[in-house]
Parts: structure tokens; sequence; C-alpha cells
DNA sequence: TAGTGGTCTAGACCACATG
DNA sequence: ATGTGGTCTAGACCACTAT
């Protein structure tokens, strides 16, 4: 079965069962591009059931074992969830622990808490030189930008500006943010197809300038966190550049280090 | 093979080959809490080798698979580092990638560096409250406080302060922490046997203290990023506060969202 | 050449969820 | 009762490191 195997994920490179070139990756590296290319092209969407691993082990002529590595590394990796007698599933950023990865904002007393959020703008817009080369995008490709206040029990606590490709976000307008009361990435990934994977964060001390000071209700001068995000999908492309500003008086950013 | 196998690891509890009784935790579970007594008492010290998983599967009577999941899960946790055709080791704060770990400070531009250490204070204390509180120590215990400034060229960066139990860190001094060029928790692990495993953090940005503005060289009332850390050990034992004042114009605290 | 971790297989049985 | 993931075994062979 060995060599049929092989040869069924490098049709043009079946040898003799040991025999492995030094192009190869492991199987179980393999499969995990298998199954990762059925999460980027939509086959299986967030919330769905991947095949059991017995189906895939048989679909992709391995064993139950090299699968199960490669569903174990992709789980480590927050884009499967294993669930015992069920079966294995496509994450997503409808579930609080998801959402929770992606917000640090946590309360200094009390559990974490998903804020109320108001938009303030989105348009279509050219991109910020910056922002334009943080997304790969050519100059003048179009961005839509969205500006908010993210408050919790009507206090603001939050200024957010963020900066989306143009061509993967059409139709989304401030009212669709409006009434959609589910998260922005919850919003992307359902109603866009685009699934935040992982992100890069840096974190300053800044102080606040007159007109975000107004928006926030501090005073001018006051120290705000200033936290840059890019943010990626599948195949680490960038999709996403957010700006915010988060008043930490009441709440921090929570972060482990392991 | 395998009733023999559960007897050795549960002398009192050794049963016919299948039985498993609720308070049963998995064999790699148990396995890897073998090991990790080993690192926690000393056995085996940050930088050694630990034995090979053939070794380990015999000295504890099960399959060399189940070692290897047990090691897979404390490499994973960064108490173990594997390489191939070497061994498996204990991780050591004396590795960069294990101190980069802790040290999230990054510049703007450029690679990450290591920042020099001006030791202003080292002495025994009585910890404030809610030091005292987060190391679990009885009130009145002592604690050794630390009192540091990092800069990078020269440039001020970061002003410290730690504490930590009196009880493991006895004939920590200025003088010695002035002499070693090693970072704090390289020293700590081969000096003071306390290896340092993970951390919380809580980030704020706030306004520089006249005094804190003064060691620092920023003016009075600047944004200060404010990093409070508590450290933990083996066995979530807490064993370090520590509360960071970041200037945040050339460098920024990086965080990568997985 | 020998020893280490890395990959892969085949098969057994357990634990959990559901019909 | 069935199907799912979770645990465990036994053994083969590969890739890397050192002597």
């Amino acid at each position: 079965m060995n060599s049929d195997t092989r040869s069924a994920i490098h049709p043009a490179s079946a040898g003799p069962p040991t025999a492995r070139s030094a192009t190869f990756s492991p199987l179980y590296q393999q499969i995990k591009g298998l199954i990762t290319q059925g999460l980027e092209s939509g086959q299986w969407k967030p919330g769905d059931m991947i095949p059991s691993e017995i189906e895939l082990a048989g679909r992709f002529g391995v064993s139950q074992g090299t699968v199960r590595k490669a569903v174990d590394e992709l789980a480590a990796e927050h884009l499967l969830v294993r669930r015992q007698g069920k079966g294995t599933f496509v994450a997503s950023h409808t579930e609080p622990r998801t959402q929770f990865r992606f917000l640090r904002l946590t309360p200094n007393q009390g559990e974490p808490r998903y804020p109320e959020s108001t938009i303030l703008e989105c348009k279509r817009a050219r991109a910020p030189a910056d922002v334009s080369r943080a997304l790969e995008l050519k100059a003048g490709e179009p961005v839509i930008t969205i500006k908010r206040v993210l408050a919790f029990d009507g206090v603001p606590c939050v200024l957010d500006e963020l900066w989306l490709p143009g061509g993967l976000f059409k139709g989304l307008t401030a009212e669709r943010l409006t009434e959609s009361k589910a998260p922005l990435y919850s919003l992307f990934e359902s109603e866009f197809g685009t699934k935040m994977i992982r992100a890069d964060e840096q974190v300053r001390a800044v102080a606040a300038a007159p007109a975000d000071a107004r928006l926030l209700r501090v005073a001018p001068g006051s120290p705000l966190l200033s936290v840059e995000r890019l943010t990626y999908t599948y195949g680490d492309k960038p999709v996403e550049v957010r700006k915010g500003l988060y008043i930490t008086r009441d709440y921090h950013y929570h972060n482990e280090l392991i």
C-alpha cells in the first residue's frame, strides 16, 4: 500500500515503497497542506465538520496515525478544533475562545467581556502608504477603512481604525456593520469568506491627540495604549491593518508569556 | 506487559491489563508528571540531556510512543528541547530563543537586541501587600527587591522593579548582579535553581511620575508603557513580581496573536 | 558504526456523543 | 449500536550527529 499511497499524493513521483527524494516533505506535512487547501478554498467553512480521520486516511492513502499527526498540528495552530466523540471542526471566530485570542483587553477586576461597537465611519478610500505596504497592495489600489469606538456600559474604551483590501470586502458598508451585533472577524468570515488566522501587534504608550481625546472623552495628552495590528489569513497573506487606542484605567492588555 | 507497566507507575493500583479506574489519567500524562518531577527536583538541570526515549520507556515500563507523546507536549510547553540526532534537553534561559520569549521589547527598526543593565538597588525587605499576595507569601515574610535601569547604547529604556521570595534567593546581592552579564533568568536558574517557566503580564499606558521620569530621562507626565508581570516556576508556583516602565519611542512591545 | 530523535504503519481498545 | 476522536502498543525504517 505504501507505493500506492505516495503516488496518490504525488502522482508524478511514484517510486518504490521507501523511495523519498530530497525535495519530499514528510507525509503528514503534505496532508497538512492538503487539509489547509480545503480550508482556504472554502470547501470546509468555519463551523463545518471535516471528514473523519479514517475517511481522510483512505482518501489520501495514508494511515490514520499520519492523518492524526497532521490534524493535531492544525488543531495546535487553532485552524481546527477537535471534539471527542463528535468530530473535527473548522475553527470559527463565533466561538468565544477564538474571539478572546484577538481581544486582549481585560478588566482589572472581573471576567473578560465583549464591548459594544459604534461605527463612526466606513468608506472606500486610497490607502496611506504604510498601510498599502503592509497589505502588499499596489499604490492606488482601493481599501475599505472603518473607524469605530468600543465601549463598556456606554463608557468609551477603545478608538479603532482599520483598513481592509477593497477587493476582498466588496459590499461592506456602515449599515451592514451597524446591523450586525457579531464581532468583526465573525462577520468577515461568514459574510466575506476571509478568515483571520493570526496577527502581529506592536504596543506602545502615546499621548492622546486632541481629536482622539474628544472621541474617547479623556483629557488631551492623557496616556493611551497604542496597539497596531497586522492580521493574516491563510498562507500568511496580510489582510487587515488595525490601529487602536485603548484607555487602560479600568482595563489592561493581557498577555501570557509561555 | 501491560499490567506490569501500570504497576510500575502505580504500584498500589495494579490490575488486569485493561483496568483503568475513573481516577486514572492517561499514561502519557503520568509520564509527563514523572519527567516534570525530575526537572523540578533538579535531577536534570537546564542544559542537561535527559535519558533517551527508549531508556525512559524501559524505565517507566511503557512503549516508546507513549514517552514520545509526553515529551512532545513538554517540548511544546518549552520545558524540553528536542534536537534530532543528539537527544532531548532541559530548556534553559541561556538560549536566545528562551530569552526573547520573556523580553518583548523590540526595536521599531532592526533586530531584537539585549539591553545593558544597571542595578540601582538590591535589598531584603518586607513585601508590599499586593506583592505578598501575588507571591502567596505570609505577611512579613522577607522578599528580595531589585531595582534597575535597562539601556540600549547608554540610552535608558526600561525602569524595572522586581520582587522575589527571600527564601529562594538567599545570597543575592547587588554585587553579584552587577558582576553577572547574563540575563536575570539565566542567573536565577544557574545560581539559585529557580527556573522561570511562564508569566502573565498586564500592560497599560501611564504618565511618568517625577521620580521615574528623572531616572528614565524623560519629561514628567510622558506616556510610559507599564508592564506588570507575575512569573511562575514548575507547578504553577509564583516566584517573581516585576513592574516595568518602558519608553516606547524607539522600541515597542511585540506580541503575536495565534 | 552506534545512538538519537523523526516518520509511518497496523491494529487494538477506550471514552464520548448520538440515534 | 454506531461513529467519532483518544490512548497505547510493537515494530520498521529514515535522518541526523557524533565517534
